[in-house]
DNA sequence: TTGTTTTTGTTAGATTTTGTGCTATTATGT
DNA sequence: ACATAATAGCACAAAATCTAACAAAAACAA
């Protein structure tokens, strides 16, 4: 290899840490041969990432964090708010009549309105969430009908171009949707432009009401990728740790705003 | 490739309870041989966990907690012919190359598959294997492409209309798929007709090399629905268990018959 | 330049991890 | 029951890795 390249100290911290979340861990000897350092810098540099809560240091090396990578992924993630994501889901699914067609996005509250849901023997679920299908339990009576397309790992979703066909060609009778941002100005938004371009789709597709799940942590933030303006959204489910200020303000919007109480199951 | 890669003894402890939850329980053997390190290594491994609470130490290995075990469904259900699965699942990986694109139905060898070849940067994967896709650790490399269709809970997979579209508009170039049935004179069969048609479709689009992963207790065996006689196939990857009889005959057909020893990596 | 600070390399001794030989214990089959 | 094989545990030595202190090199400021 050529490397004389002599990288700047904080450079070479931020490659250590760029290999360490695709890889899972790094070891000491590995990372001083690549950077042309000793192996000393390199646990110096170890030692410090460390006092920032980084990685973990363990011996020869390190290993990645377990609450950011460690193989649990999108299974406790939504540990926070886990309660209220409940209510929310709980209250969602219940606002379902019979004999519905349903379209889900992705999301960790969907997870939960798709898991109340698949109980009900008169349903069908259309659904890019892979997460929520796989953790299904056996007995579940609903007709469960995942979109295909690319696996995003981070998110447990499936998205792209084959999810996009078959949704052009299904005209469901509801959708409830998860999003990262609810703004008044900006609407619903999310992070991932994949996940916002089928998630706009979901609802441009669906004939009936249009419900978007959402705890009090994602309602006024704005996320880079706007999915569609609150005027085509028919309601809003949060908690009830929500702002009583944006309880008013959504007042003027037509939109109504449900609000879900704590949960018992 | 990383045979040999020798690994940190905290990320080895981390590979050992990713092992736990996946299949139950682990054999020090086992372990030793995967990590190319001694059964006391792996003994004090294990018992280390133990102190941390994270598995219970069993004789000639260790099995996962109960309570953390939770829900695992399909899971669980291979663990029958789980060591040969393997054995087998590690032979068809290693025979694919690079840069190629495959196509792998349903079934709990292909799962193993499809966790090996996850693993590798320059290739994607397309699948209906849901079960497969949704327990794939947080790193994994390769693309992974989902087909569409209504969910099978008891085996795991989708099926029907959405799949078989799309996957027209495929080539891959290489087939590797399960079958519950393998006979001289039926050729390949599934007892699901849904599953049976995929496959076919799969391999009617494959223009490489398809082969077959089945361990012993698949072959002689006959089921309600052929997917295709065994002219179509290529090769056929099973256990040391399988009779020899059958290898004899096999010998006329011009399918290769391709057995794996035990596991070691 | 000069002096100061930061970063890096080297050394030596301490610590951790690992492997091996051996005996004790447990599992398995007859 | 017994015998046999597999597994576990202990102790010690060898290897790898860590820590700490000190020195050299580089970056920086005046």
């Amino acid at each position: 290899m050529e490397t004389q390249n002599t990288h700047l100290p904080a450079e070479r911290r931020q490659l250590i840490l760029a290999e360490l979340s695709s890889s899972g861990a790094v070891r000491v000897d590995e990372l001083g041969r690549k950077f042309n350092v000793s192996e000393m810098t390199v646990r110096r540099d170890l030692d410090a990432l460390e006092a920032e809560g980084l990685l973990e240091r363990t011996h020869g090396g390190a290993i990645a964090l377990k609450a950011v990578t460690g193989e649990r992924r999108y299974r406790d993630k939504d540990e926070e708010n886990r309660e209220a994501k409940k209510a929310i889901a709980r209250m969602a699914a219940d606002m379902v009549g019979e004999n519905e067609t349903l379209i889900i996005n992705s999301g960790s509250t969907t997870r939960y309105v798709i898991r109340y849901l698949a109980e009900r023997q008169d349903i069908r679920i259309i659904t890019n969430n892979l997460a929520a299908v796989a953790e299904l339990p056996e007995n579940c009576k609903a007709e469960i009908l995942l979109l295909g397309g690319r696996f995003r790992n981070t998110s447990g979703c499936v998205v792209g171009d084959w999810a996009e066909r078959i949704l052009e060609e299904i005209a469901p009778s509801r959708a409830i949707l998860g999003a990262d941002g609810i703004s008044l100005k900006e609407g619903v938004s999310s992070p991932i432009p994949e996940e916002a371009a089928l998630t706009r789709l979901m609802i441009e597709r669906t004939r009936g009401p249009v419900t978007i799940v959402a705890d009090e942590a994602k309602i006024g933030k704005i996320c880079a990728f706007s999915i569609v303006p609150l005027s085509q959204i028919t309601e809003i489910v949060t908690d009830g740790e929500t702002d009583s200020h944006w309880v008013e303000d959504f007042a003027g919007t037509g939109v109504k705003l449900l609000t879900a109480g704590k949960m018992r199951t």
